[in-house]
DNA sequence: TATTGTTATACTCTATAACTATA
DNA sequence: TATAGTTATAGAGTATAACAATA
């Protein structure tokens, strides 16, 4: 992880983390774009993530997904897939993961038989708790950088763009 | 792309997107996280600015890559990589690519020959000129969505969570 | 004919480690 | 010894297309 981790930042007037005694780099116009700093938002709460689970395995994507079949028992893999916005064909390596893993059970739908209904184990759903757990704990610090009594707006302009863009 | 691109997502209630008619997914903790919806966010800028520029060779990175060697001329590729969070060893390719299109010149530095000073090409300035005005269109949308009152905020808590989080 | 899920295949992005050429 | 950049290699994520089973 040494060489990736360059994109450290350790003050605000350099945000693009050029390391010590070096000059700043120059944004430019990319210092005013949203579309830049979700970027780099995301970038740095996806690696805080994964740093605080410690599992290389259960990414955020995998956390969302073992949370969409806990909310949504008997979900389908198409409908998991429309849900997370990937394509159906990207889920199968996945689930086969979390099906070996003990994790999520596949089992056939008896009305419509080419579907495989989603469900956790009493494994995944113990698995899930800690994932959530640990995603609350990242969550939090978000929440006291954003700051408390900005949370909601915050969360509804993000959900805006996303909604509103596609 | 018809597959993929059933992360739609018709209306603000049904945040994911399921499809017309079928009941909508339920998200859990998912929906009061700020990491999740940054993701979401992020994902659909990406794909917007994509879709607006046409060429899929000149994604976002691609677009910041070239700002940056702009707005610092002779920058080195390790500073450069280090300006964007990735190891120096991704870069190559991605400068081969753009070294060959023409839009960026390598030349050795006469002080350290160990080192290249990254410069645009007029052909790179003209393609910059472009992406950057294709890229504030796009985020005059993203400014229009969250509202032109808040973006300043907006940007400070994006970059906040970038510096703050490594 | 259409849909569910799988497979084959390919492409991109990323990283680590070992290498070279310089310093 | 250390650094700049390249190469070799690997893994994850994504997509499209073709396919088998089923509807």
């Amino acid at each position: 992880m040494a060489g990736g981790k360059a994109a450290r930042a350790p003050r605000e007037d350099n945000p693009t983390g050029a390391a010590r005694g070096e000059p700043p780099v120059r944004l430019g116009p990319l210092a005013d774009f949203i579309g830049f700093h979700l970027r780099l938002a995301q970038e740095a709460s996806f690696r805080a993530f994964a740093q605080r689970v410690g599992d290389p395995k259960l990414k955020p994507s995998r956390f969302a997904m073992l949370t969409l079949i806990h909310e949504n028992p008997g979900i389908t893999q198409t409908a998991l897939s429309r849900a997370s916005g990937r394509d159906k064909s990207t889920l199968t390596a996945a689930l086969d993961d979390l099906v070996q893993r003990g994790l999520v059970l596949r089992e056939k739908d008896a009305g419509d038989r080419r579907s495989y209904r989603l469900h956790l184990t009493a494994k995944g759903r113990r698995v899930l708790a800690r994932l959530t757990e640990k995603a609350r704990e990242h969550d939090l610090k978000l929440d006291r950088i954003v700051g408390p009594d900005r949370k909601r707006e915050f969360l509804r302009l993000l959900a805006r763009i996303a909604t509103e863009l596609e």
